[in-house]
DNA sequence: TCTGGGGTCCTAGGACCC
DNA sequence: TCTGGGGTCCTAGGACCC
């Protein structure tokens, strides 16, 4: 049995979310910037229509910042991260079956709804977020993901649509041309490298694409591919998922404000990702086998090339931050060279079991135990009184290595100072 | 001066085993 | 001259997603 699947899709997201707080925005061109402010990574419509586009860095399009008074922010992931956890709480009210994909994305399974009412339900849904959450949203819905998402585009592109398109159990031929209409660049699971590949063997658009031999897909796209055109053409291949499995891999990583050059530095940053990541592992009730490190140089630049990393397998799986940053330390030692200009550094979890399988050994005793309450303890703390109140020593206080974030909008939901205040 | 961060899955190839 | 076959596990690298 195969019902509707709808994708919903915040509009511009980031973008959105600091137009929420700030209605003086409404109208004006706004772009967020990645870690760092280094470069565009979410553009409000208006911004999209003076050219600017998704990766560029900042200083490349300061004069239509200037002429047109685009309005600039650096990225505010705390904000970002509430705003998203109200818009799916929302989706919640009308389908218990809410798969959430990404931070603005969400596939809601619709296999109790009569056909008939879908539209209509999918305005409502999106009148609902709008009115809840200030947040705009669009919403396609299609007999397989694939298909939701290529409905969801035009959902964005065709105004009078008004936010929703439903092509579930439609007509074939109004399903093809849509399908002629999207290119294969557009289509969900194909990226850059595939699309060169298709467009130099003659296939542009999704429609062609459907009727592609699937030996062939099979083998220059391998079984992802072949899935991405089954899906295309309305066979389910793609899994629903009610509720997310645990992550396989956590990892923390950030490029420094400026170039690094000492050990000390590079330790302290290696020890606080270290700590970043051992929390998202015990929030998922996970243990880790495997702790890798990994530095580089900035690839942008014409100095001394380097990047290394090291596979560190722990003795046993843990979710002890100490015992992670001492392992994490001693992969520092192994990887760090002298007169290297630093760039970005990281760490990596994988080997992830759930922490109740893991048992302590008869050589572990009670200090092993005290450890990983400590962690818990930490944790706690951090969480009724914001992050950062206790930290490990060894990631340091003084942290100039830290990333730029010259223009970041106040933490409206989320920091009681930050609230917008009502004159 | 200035170019993100965090994930997933698949495949090929090498090491090793019997 | 002739030099197996099948399996597992691991890693690196490449593709994709937002």
């Amino acid at each position: 049995m195969t019902g509707p699947i709808a994708i919903v899709d915040c509009n511009n997201f980031y973008a959105s979310c600091e137009r929420v707080f700030n209605p003086k925005l409404v109208g004006k061109p706004i772009v967020v910037l990645s870690n760092n402010d280094g470069m565009i990574i979410a553009r409000s419509n208006e911004a999209k229509a003076l050219g600017i586009p998704m990766g560029e860095p900042l200083f490349k399009i300061e004069h239509l910042v200037r002429q047109y008074d685009v309005k600039v922010f650096s990225s505010n992931y705390t904000l970002y991260g509430d705003m998203s956890h109200r818009v799916m709480a929302t989706l919640e009210q009308f389908s218990p079956d809410v798969e959430i994909y990404s931070i603005d994305e969400a596939f809601v399974n619709f296999s109790g709804t009569p056909p008939l009412k879908l539209t209509s339900y999918a305005h409502e849904i999106r009148n609902t977020v709008k009115k809840w959450t200030g947040i705009p949203v669009s919403i396609g819905i299609a007999n397989t993901k694939t298909l939701a998402k290529l409905a969801n585009k035009f959902s964005k592109k065709v105004p009078e649509l008004n936010g929703v398109l439903n092509i579930f159990e439609e007509k074939q031929e109004i399903i093809d041309s849509y399908l002629e209409k999207t290119n294969v660049e557009d289509i969900w699971g194909v990226g850059r490298q595939y699309t060169k590949m298709l467009y130099e063997r003659g296939y542009y658009n999704a429609l062609q694409l459907t009727k592609a031999d699937d030996k062939f897909i099979r083998r220059k796209m391998t079984v992802m591919g072949l899935r991405t055109v089954m899906e295309l053409r309305g066979i389910p291949c793609i899994k629903y998922e009610y509720s997310p499995p645990s992550k396989k891999a956590i990892i923390s990583s950030r490029s420094f404000g400026k170039s690094v050059t000492e050990i000390e530095q590079v330790k302290e940053a290696v020890a606080y990702f270290t700590n970043i990541a051992s929390q998202k592992l015990r929030h998922q009730k996970s243990s880790a086998n495997i702790l890798s490190v990994f530095l580089r140089t900035n690839p942008f630049k014409e100095t001394t090339q380097y990047h290394n990393g090291v596979l560190i397998h722990l003795p046993a799986p843990t979710d002890i931050t100490s015992e992670m940053i001492e392992y994490a330390m001693k992969g520092v030692d192994q990887i760090f060279k002298q007169g290297i200009l630093y760039y970005k550094v990281g760490v990596m979890l994988s080997g992830i079991v759930p922490t109740d399988s893991v048992q302590f050994t008869l050589f572990d005793g009670k200090n092993r135990a005290k450890k990983a309450d400590i962690s818990k303890i930490v944790d706690m703390i951090n969480m009724e009184h914001g992050a950062g109140t206790v930290v490990y020593a060894r990631q340091g206080v003084k942290r100039d290595w830290r990333t730029r974030s010259e223009k970041k909008s106040p933490r409206y939901t989320t920091n009681w100072d930050e609230l917008p205040k009502v004159k």
